[in-house]
DNA sequence: CTCGGGATGCGT
DNA sequence: CGCATCCCGAGG
């Protein structure tokens, strides 16, 4: 699954020329529109067109309308599928708490204005650093309580043992 | 535990 | 249009 694949890899963000980077250690897999906890379980509406778009893109949203969180989309075109970045180890030029996904956007200065974003660009990506060792623990997934069996699946993932990670 | 805060999607 | 709901965080 692609969401283990991100921890341990750098979110990269450039504001006014300096390169504030965090290390993924925690994520959550939201798998498409039949997974009723994904946005993307509401069909494609103005919200959720980034999540249906090519992967490789951020969508970026607004929660509780105070906090944002970071998502990857993940799958081809029209799948639906994204995976939410929920905390980071800072690396550099991080102030502020990283582990939970709210906080991490704050520390990161990321916004909506970046939903939509390229990954693949120069101001916001993914860095594929060596990997150091670790484990992975499998969870499920925080605050999806209404989603049925689906709020059961172990469907997050953070790198065992790391301080960072929101709540171990 | 409570509660703020604003967008969103859906029912009317 | 109204309104319940929401992938949270801070504070008690």
């Amino acid at each position: 699954m692609v969401a283990q694949e991100l921890l341990g890899k750098h979110v990269v963000h450039v504001v006014r020329g300096i390169e504030r980077v965090g290390r993924i250690v925690e994520v959550e897999a939201y798998l498409g529109p039949h997974d009723r906890a994904a946005h993307s379980c509401k069909g494609l509406t103005p919200r959720t067109r980034v999540m249906f778009g090519p992967p490789g893109h951020a969508y970026v949203y607004l929660i509780y309308g105070m906090h944002h969180c970071l998502n990857v989309v993940t799958e081809p075109e029209g799948h639906g599928s994204a995976v939410l970045i929920r905390a980071l180890e800072p690396v550099s030029n991080i102030s502020g708490k990283t582990c939970g996904p709210g906080l991490l956007c704050k520390a990161l200065g990321v916004d909506r204005t970046l939903n939509g974003a390229d990954l693949l660009g120069e101001q916001l990506y993914i860095a594929d650093v060596n990997a150091e060792d670790f484990r992975i623990n499998r969870r499920p997934r925080i605050g999806v309580d209404y989603a049925g069996a689906w709020a059961r699946r172990l469907l997050r993932f953070y790198i065992r043992g790391n301080a960072h990670v929101s709540s171990p």
